[in-house]
DNA sequence: GTTAGCACATGACCCT
DNA sequence: AGGGTCATGTGCTAAC
């Protein structure tokens, strides 16, 4: 109504008129305000509608079900799937026991806050993933708290430098030691890169985290934001949006996880694959997956907000309402030049999670996978397999990291039990390498929080952001009003899974029009919409200021000052836009087209003629009420306890 | 004045009560104005104070000195020198060319967008660099466009899966075919992983961009916001705070960066190290270094304006001053296990760019550093060295990607000129393993171009959100005011530098507080201060409207309503803050304490209190204008044009 | 075939 | 010794 993002200059021009008389709502998309699936499709947008890619307790689960599980994992494991069990199976999470709220600040814009998070950019773009008609699921209701599990495709834990040494090993049964910890946690995951023939395995595990089953039942775990958070928030009433609800329930998070590695909590991804699937996570202590949600169940849904980069991995794009983890066939990929090209077999099916997985692996052909690498670990970090532990920098000199080098035959003895005659040396080795091993598994997973917490970081912001500077598309639909102050929503409501592909071409106009929205991209308009927002604040306070002095003018004598036209037409159509001391903010965009986008987005050299004149964003008022806005979802909700709000009367 | 900055509840507390009055400028801490060089120390804060990291040219100097470069590099290369020296000489840069002003917007915020971007989150923190002391370079007043130039430590193109299979060939002087395109943007560098070698080199790579020289003469070019952009912005008078200058010259960017590998623009970093530093960027297309900035000479200088997150590897403390570029002593790391531990010069001070270079690395021993590897791609795609290629998963089995195997002797000779024995399979490996490798040093520019683009991004985010966002420590300082609608700077403007040991320990409050401003910190402050913004854009909406209906009712009748308590204590002190309908917004801080810091930071249980009394954020009124505020540069220089504002009078 | 985007693993570095 | 952050290279994938 008020505020009009209009995509002049190439981009989205930010017309700004009424943002004085409301909050806008997020205009769902479709149902836009379920996204409880969150994944927009990281590059293209792709969003898995429904399946979300949760972060499906990545596990070694092949690794973990066939062989020596150390007794200690075994339990780990079985309380795991216990609380799995009782915390994912739910339909509908338990009212969120009320977990430490993030903060009150999620209150305030519950829609974006927690809600729907399920970004979904550009729903537009990409391959006609139903953005909105996709993934129904209602957010869960969290997004700060959010963990980004959408990223994680699947780690390897296993070091890959290990294998080198070991690569002609071949034992069958590597031991399974080191205990549960970090092998537990994902094991098998190869570290790809050194090694051609882990890259299937690699691919795999990308493709279990596509399962996005949670569409299929992962939607209880979306609807979720049962805890009272509307999936859209309605516009409060301007006196108590400043109330602060502390009863952002949903946004538990992990305040406490205080043990760098991942605390046991349970797997946040609620999906309910296979049960078995979940069941394992707790298990790992090694921190692979499931970082920042500490243990509160609930509060692990909180990934559903993020925006979820991960989905172009998995590209599944019917996969969304299959009841059981849908594999996304995806995964089985040809590797490359790879030497073990043939050996691991695809195991796309195999390798999901569930217990499935064993007998598929047995099966395939023993090449070291980076898995049955990792899985000589030593246990107790006694003897093991691996003697080169990755070594420093890798590889072929990696062996002979701080002992004695270990002849290749030792090593593929040492896998199954260790011999006599090398065992010092071997053992030296062993140790060295298990250290360097289970270091790198320990950074591995630090690094893979890290990513994950700055993904999600940068979901948020997607969420945040309007729609109008995400979805770049809009330039010719004017996306218009609401969009402004939040809602990082499709404009059209219904229509905009459908209209992915239409505008896929029509990016031409300033630069962000064809992006997909991806992590520069957003971040880039974030940048634009806090210029913005702080540019339309400081214009706001000249406006209130003028207004002020112009109620002052009247009190005091009741000469109208003559600035003020007095042309009120009613507070709601244009706060703002006919002040004079008020000027427009001008839309950030198509400032920054230079920085990141090469160029590539950029359609020509209009940019430099728009830039002078963007001064001139067409002002032009129609009132056209968000076109796709849909207020169904938009609770009052907010209601925030306000606790300080002070003066609600005027 | 108005606003007033809280850390109570461990965080930033934000208190809001004089936005509408103004806009406040960032306190400069010191001369925080200057800011030159950018770089706030990425995690520790350390931030090089002067010399920020500016991505000087990452250029595998070495490398490209001493062979045969291809005529086409020298030429490019000759001018990419020349145009650096009139561009980077240039004490202050010209007025910059009406540039396409990025935006408006920028205008709005002067100091912000375009002044003094040089973040210096937490420039307490670490150690003991002086933040505002340091570097009173001036802001280059560029923001925006700000290329992210300081990440970029080095880069390495070479691919080292090739290397691999060279590892025994150690032919002295590599041809450094493979023209200069990939190659001579960075060669060089080291593709680490694999490699323990590679290390040195790599380490050694990271310090040239620590080189942090932009202090010593880095000055002129911070001074360069000549262009009448003061490097603190004073406060404009309300009335035309909203008028988008549209000369936001500095803000000049890479508009036309089309072509996606750099433009051959000058380098960004006017630090003016030692000359041939710079002057070598051009020439690379490699597209490794340049990205984002274009052309425009001043435009570049935006990078200054970015967090830059690279210098926690510098960390060399006292950099600044030195008038050469520091090469940040650090740099000489010992390798840890890798087998060329020896090899390699460290060549600290060697790789750094200069011409210096070359001798130093012929005087080294041949190892097969990774740039010599890389130098033995063969120029044209026809025969060179590496038969691997990296191979797919690397090293070993990369070997025979899809040809056959090269016996390693014959890779050997292949490094100098072709035998004719195997020359056919040879040829065959060398053509497939020189697509590979040319894909692989490709892809690394493109996506070390992406890491730039979203580490400037994230940069931008920094300087954006107000300080007391990002400087957590503030909580017992209680920032106050000016620090909400933008300034990063550090509330203390003097004595910042000296603060940064001080806080070191406190930072228990609120999460936030020990947090060093690093990548998640700053999404997440940026999260919350959009949240933030938004609410506070709409409580000042609706105060807005409650002036205005005040107003009409003034006008219709002159019957004041109820509401209003009429007291108006004068625009400027407490514009906001007293009226019933405007609520103040929560400041955002320790909600999503729990994300991504896994409670490291959080000293407590404290937060969940904290989450529910959030409401509770002082209104205190206190007037305490902005202690650090400096107004000193406040120029009314956003004169925007406001081309839209239709109607300014009310 | 090139460009891009993302996740990942890893090394380096830092700070407890 | 361990956690954390960053940068880098790499593979995969998708677009153009």
């Amino acid at each position: 109504m008020f505020g009009e993002c209009d995509y002049r200059e190439g981009e989205c021009a930010w017309v700004f008129w009424g943002v004085c008389g409301e909050i806008w709502v997020p205009r769902g998309r479709g149902e836009c305000g379920g996204g409880g699936g969150i994944a927009i499709d990281q590059t293209r947008s792709l969003a898995r509608p429904g399946s979300a890619t949760w972060r499906s307790a990545p596990f070694a689960f092949y690794h973990f079900g066939f062989q020596l599980v150390s007794a200690l994992a075994a339990i780990a494991l079985a309380a795991a799937a216990d609380v799995a069990q009782s915390t994912l199976a739910l339909p509908t999470p338990p009212p969120p026991p009320p977990p430490r709220l993030p903060t009150d600040i999620m209150s305030f814009f519950p829609a974006q806050a927690h809600a729907s998070p399920q970004y979904k950019p550009a729903p537009i773009r990409q391959e006609g993933f139903s953005p909105a008609g996709d993934h129904p699921s209602p957010p869960f209701d969290l997004a700060l708290p959010a963990v980004p599990d959408a990223f994680r495709k699947f780690s390897a834990a296993s070091d890959f430098g290990d294998e080198l040494a070991s690569l002609m090993v071949h034992s069958p049964p590597p031991p399974p030691q080191h205990l549960s910890n970090e092998r537990s946690t994902q094991s098998h995951s190869p570290d790809s890169h050194h090694y051609p023939h882990d890259e299937q395995y690699r691919a795999h595990t990308h493709n279990i985290f596509d399962i996005s089953a949670p569409h299929a039942n992962g939607n209880n775990s979306h609807n979720n934001n049962n805890n009272g958070f509307p999936t859209h928030f309605s516009l409060p009433p301007p006196s108590h949006l400043a109330q602060l609800p502390p009863h952002s329930a949903s946004t538990s998070l992990n305040l406490n996880a205080h043990t760098p590695i991942h605390d046991a909590h349970p797997h946040h991804h609620q999906q309910s694959f296979h049960p078995n699937f979940n069941s394992t996570l707790p298990a790992l202590n090694s921190s692979l997956r499931f970082e920042p949600e500490p243990a509160d169940p609930t509060a692990n849904n909180a990934n559903n907000n993020t925006y979820d980069f991960a989905q172009h991995r998995s590209r599944s794009r019917s996969r969304g309402p299959g009841p059981g983890p849908t594999r996304t066939a995806s995964t089985t990929r040809q590797k490359r030049n790879s030497v073990s090209g043939t050996s691991p077999p695809p195991r796309p099916g195999i390798v999901i999670p569930g217990r499935a997985v064993p007998q598929a692996w047995f099966g395939g052909d023993f090449l070291p996978t980076p898995d049955s690498l990792g899985g000589f670990g030593f246990s107790g970090g006694m003897l093991g397999g691996m003697v080169n532990g990755g070594g420093g920098g890798g590889g072929v000199n990696g062996m002979m990291v701080g002992s004695i080098g270990v002849s290749p035959k030792d090593v593929g003895l040492m896998g199954v039990m260790m011999k006599d005659e090398d065992d010092v040396a071997a053992k030296q080795a062993a140790l060295a390498s298990e250290k360097r091993r289970r270091r790198r598994e320990s950074h591995n997973a630090v690094e893979r929080r890290r990513r994950d917490n700055i993904n999600e970081k940068i979901s948020e912001l997607a969420t945040l952001i309007p729609e109008c500077m995400l979805d770049v598309n809009a330039p010719a639909s004017t996306p218009t009003e609401s969009d402004l102050l939040s809602p990082p929503e499709p404009p059209t409501p219904g229509g905009a899974a459908e209209k992915d592909k239409d505008k896929d071409k029509e990016d031409k106009d300033g630069e962000g029009a064809g992006v997909k929205a991806n992590k520069g991209m957003i971040l880039r308009k974030s940048v634009e919409y806090i210029r913005y927002l702080q540019q339309l604040v400081s214009a706001q306070a000249s406006r209130n200021r003028d207004l002020e002095q112009q109620l002052q003018a009247y009190r005091a004598g009741s000469a109208p000052p003559a600035g003020s036209s007095g042309k009120e037409e009613g507070p709601e159509e244009m706060v703002l836009h006919e002040d004079a001391g008020f000027s427009l903010p001008t839309p950030p965009d198509h400032q920054h087209k230079e920085e990141g986008r090469r160029g590539r987005y950029r359609s020509g050299s209009r940019l430099e003629s728009v830039d002078e004149g963007e001064g001139d964003v067409e002002m032009e008022v129609e009132t056209e009420s968000e076109d796709g806005e849909e207020e169904r979802g938009r609770r009052g909700r907010d209601g925030r306890v306000g606790g300080e709000a002070k003066v609600l009367a005027t």
